[in-house]
DNA sequence: GTCTATAGCTCGATAGAC
DNA sequence: GTCTATCGAGCTATAGAC
């Protein structure tokens, strides 16, 4: 028998909520106990500590992202270049940036295990994109000597330099202007 | 008479180089102080504290990198559509990540007067590429219904996401192929 | 499994001698 | 203008009762 919602899970969402709205090395155990409502002793006694607390909350949230891409993806109705408009469109919310993407710059996260569940992620990102830009040239609608490489990189950029821009000029917008530009270029760039 | 080099330029060069290699609420005033040499007391008897310095150092950064930009856009002997090629061709080194834009989700960013000098920095960029993309719509170069705004967006976002994305991977060409898959996209673009 | 209490440390900043 | 000494607060983690 299942508890109704057990400590765990309250720790785990507001670790979550935390990592998105403050980052990594600003979130302090506290700040988790007192926004979960539990006790210092619940925390070190589901995890080791803050690093495996956000290891296990990424590891979450890399999946769910995983997720979205391949329901996008697998839409067999859509050509590539479709698949890739409608993964552009979003709309994304500029302010939070990305759950993922936000993290990659903090000390925490450049020689270390942090930065594994993230990096899967956009590897993940990359390879997907790939795929649907190889298969656009597979079909004739990109040019036979697209970049292909160099163009998937472009696509996981324009959304993560675009979440950049959003946070440095405090535009949750931004971040949708910047899309709406690969989706053009992309858009022209069809044979 | 000049002392030879004081204090206070080391601390701004130690907290510089700081900033860049673990970000702003990673870097202890105890750190710059133990890199610079200097002692507690001329910290702050140059600086009200650790924000008025790396404010600081953000604004010089941010003057430089505005230079830069300016040398690459100034020359008249290139077409607009070539200036925004030389202005992606880099190289970049994407490890180290933007030395502005690798702070913006950081937490003392969020609300604070830290921000205005990485916001006052993009928008400038940002004003800086579109005009080159009008110029480029005028000149004929590219279609007369270019979305300029957008286009500007994403010319920042490749580099910026770039960085991201050399960051999450830990490779610091990504950046690189990323904003040669710009560079690709506009050349193709040109009517 | 959850709690409170507290340890040991580092944070950013201040005091005051020279 | 530079130094050392130190403050109060908050950090991550542990101890041990229930």
């Amino acid at each position: 028998m299942k508890t109704a919602i057990g400590k765990k899970q309250q720790i785990l969402k507001a670790a979550r909520e935390l990592l998105l709205e403050v980052g990594y090395e600003s979130m302090s155990p506290a700040m988790v106990l007192k926004r979960s409502g539990a006790g210092q002793g619940s925390l070190y006694h589901h995890f080791s500590g803050k690093k495996e607390l956000a290891r296990t909350v990424l590891d979450e949230v890399a999946g769910e992202l995983k997720a979205d891409f391949i329901k996008v993806f697998q839409n067999d109705k859509l050509t590539p270049v479709e698949k890739l408009d409608h993964y552009l469109a979003g709309p994304r919310q500029g302010l939070n940036g990305c759950k993922l993407g936000r993290l990659a710059n903090e000390k925490a996260f450049v020689d270390d295990e942090l930065r594994v569940s993230i990096e899967q992620y956009f590897k993940f990102a990359l390879a997907e994109v790939r795929k649907q830009v190889e298969q656009a040239v597979a079909d004739g609608l990109f040019p036979d000597d697209a970049p292909v490489d160099a163009i998937a990189h472009l696509v996981v950029a324009s959304i993560q330099g675009g979440y950049v821009l959003s946070k440095s000029v405090a535009d949750g917008g931004a971040v949708n202007v910047s899309t709406s530009g690969a989706r053009a270029l992309l858009k022209a760039y069809q044979t």
